[in-house]
DNA sequence: GCGGGAATTGACCATTTGGTCAGGATCACG
DNA sequence: CGTGATCCTGACCAAATGGTCAATTCCCGC
């Protein structure tokens, strides 16, 4: 087993250079849109030099892939079952939000990851994924129950929460076409999503 | 110019099966990862009879990608700046989910096509889409001056509403594996949308 | 400064894939 | 039925691509 310390400084380099490359070309193209050419021009390495960091192409997205449901899920699990509702709530959606604005690349390469089936990570979708929610969502019914915020399905608020935020990376295209010049989209998508929410939870 | 009227009954069949094969493949793959084999082989042809109808891979795409537009915005289209405020938005959001619903490929095709660049849909995106959205943005706009419905950013009032819809199709095994079996996404969805706008807009 | 492992590369290979083409089968129609 | 146009196919090609490998260079600890 390969730890993180003992790799020299040029794995450690390399490698990241490697992934950073990569995580532009999957997230802009798809897994099969990406050649390791590619990859590796973009890291400034030969094609044999990327595989000799990594066995396959297959391997690179994998690794890429490995650690990306944690950080996605990272402002959920944050959520304090012990807080104020409204403002967990609130909380959650904005640093979704700022997740969004900060790594767009990682949340391309999952969208692009689960529209296409989720291949790889369709087990830890269902494990992983799918209790947290539960957890959450039955957090959200407490809260609910006593009246703290306005009754909604718990489901579907968190499912609202992913789609409204990561649709600012995931259709930055559209998004920026439909704006126009002179906006700044997550600003005026952080005060409005401050407000639906609001309304939504309301009691 | 090859007409609709022109083709024979052959033509039109093949075309047609071509057409949805590659809707398929396309919208569950995206554009490189799909080979004309496969195409040819869901449609039931081979493949150089596959390019006996379209020139090139390129070409069957294009042809999917023109009049998706349409498609997706003909709900927008048709919210009418005379109805009452509240319930055209309302009209809208289920026409949109009903569209997520009716056409999930069409719905992936085009996430696929946005998430990647929007290359071939990006003049359109700009020109149309752009100019549709400004003239809604305004009714909107005049409605809440009007002091109809809340007031709220009319151009994320819309993205929101393409988010939350689309969503359900575009990220259709997440939405599954978290809500396990024995779920109605769809029928969920249409009442928690329905919920969430009524509230956003309640004056 | 040197020895050995780590890093790098040019050349190469097998496979896949988009696309072509010449000819054969089939169909519509007079 | 016959004939011309439409439809279809097997065989083929060139380019791209994932991956290998033997040989070489580089770096680091001694």
């Amino acid at each position: 087993m390969t730890t993180e310390a003992s790799r020299s400084r040029i794995q450690t380099r390399n490698r990241q250079a490697i992934l950073d490359a990569a995580l532009d070309e999957f997230s802009a193209r798809g897994f099969a849109g990406v050649t390791i050419d590619r990859i590796a021009a973009a890291a400034g390495l030969s094609k044999p030099n990327v595989l000799y960091y990594f066995a396959s192409k297959q391997a690179i997205h994998r690794a890429l892939l490995d650690g990306l449901l944690d950080l996605w899920l990272a402002p959920l699990r944050e959520m304090d079952p012990g807080g104020d509702p409204q403002h967990e709530v609130l909380a959650y959606v904005r640093k979704k939000l700022a997740l969004s604005q900060s790594h767009p690349r990682e949340s391309r390469l999952f969208a692009n990851e689960v529209l296409q089936g989720a291949g790889h990570l369709g087990p830890v979708l269902q494990e992983d994924l799918a209790a947290l929610v539960a957890d959450r969502a039955a957090v959200i019914s407490r809260w609910i129950a006593q009246g703290r915020i306005a009754p909604v399905d718990p489901h579907h608020l968190i499912f609202s929460i992913w789609a409204l935020t990561q649709h600012y990376a995931d259709f930055e295209v559209q998004v920026r076409a439909v704006l126009g010049p002179g906006h700044d989209p997550y600003a005026e998508a952080g005060a409005f999503l401050d407000m639906l929410y609001r309304r939504l939870l309301a009691v």
